[in-house]
DNA sequence: GGCATAACGATAATCGTTATCACTGTGGTG
DNA sequence: CACCACAGTGATAACGATTATCGTTATGCC
């Protein structure tokens, strides 16, 4: 098990502050703007080794992978094609499903990625 | 409407000839060895503008994006973590409670993908 | 035939991410 | 306490997929 040193403490720290949906450069800006300059390498193995440990979690979008607390019930996302905006949504009876998927195609389920792309309600309004 | 070119009917034969799930690289490689020698610009552009015109459907994975063929009823996709083996699936209740889900938050639904991950049957074996 | 326009193809540029490597901090161990 | 092993750090180079650039080419229309 790796170490949770100062830096991944700090990274851990700032995306259990908010709800937010962070990028490697996002976290690496906050960090130096809060007085605790980090460089881009260590934020990419911090945030790959909080995730290996289940602190964080994070999601693969087309451009990059962002990432969140994973002190959170699981849910899935949607993805504002406008504004970037995320909106999360948790549906027990699609999990199941998947579930069943998997066993019917013989498949050893280790993860899934449902992600709906679509307009936020303030983007649906121009 | 953009103009289906001799080398964008190339690429989409190559897709619409299997069941495969194929990246740039493959398709320009595939037509290279079949005598139709294409820039990857050119294969990259074909696919937007394939894909854009529902011709042909994609995948986002985590490292590239992958193209198949649009002319089968809509499915999701296991993806095997260890030899890369996709396999196709559909459930249509899932579909229906996605788009339940989406009207809840006022999201206007435009596409969405559902990934799962995990051991195809012939990697469990080992 | 000539011209406008979209597409092509070679290649440079971009961007997120990973690898490299010298250096640093930490935690045993003798 | 000094030393060593080793994981982590940070600057930066490298990488790989994709996009932009730009001169050239093909196509369709007057």
């Amino acid at each position: 098990m790796s170490k949770l040193t100062t830096q991944r403490q700090a990274i851990l720290d700032v995306i259990n502050s908010s709800n937010r949906h962070w990028d490697a450069d996002e976290l690496t800006r906050s960090l130096s703007d809060a007085g605790k300059p980090i460089g881009i390498a260590t934020v990419y193995r911090g945030l790959a080794a909080l995730e290996a440990q289940g602190l964080i979690h994070s999601i693969q979008l087309a451009d990059k992978k962002r990432y969140e607390r994973a002190d959170k019930e699981h849910h899935d996302h949607m993805v504002c094609t406008q504004c970037g905006h995320i909106e999360e949504f948790s549906h027990q009876t699609i999990e199941q499903l998947q579930q069943a998927a998997a066993h019917e195609k013989n498949f050893k389920l280790t993860g899934h990625q449902l992600v709906m792309f679509g307009l936020c309600s303030g983007c649906q309004q121009e």
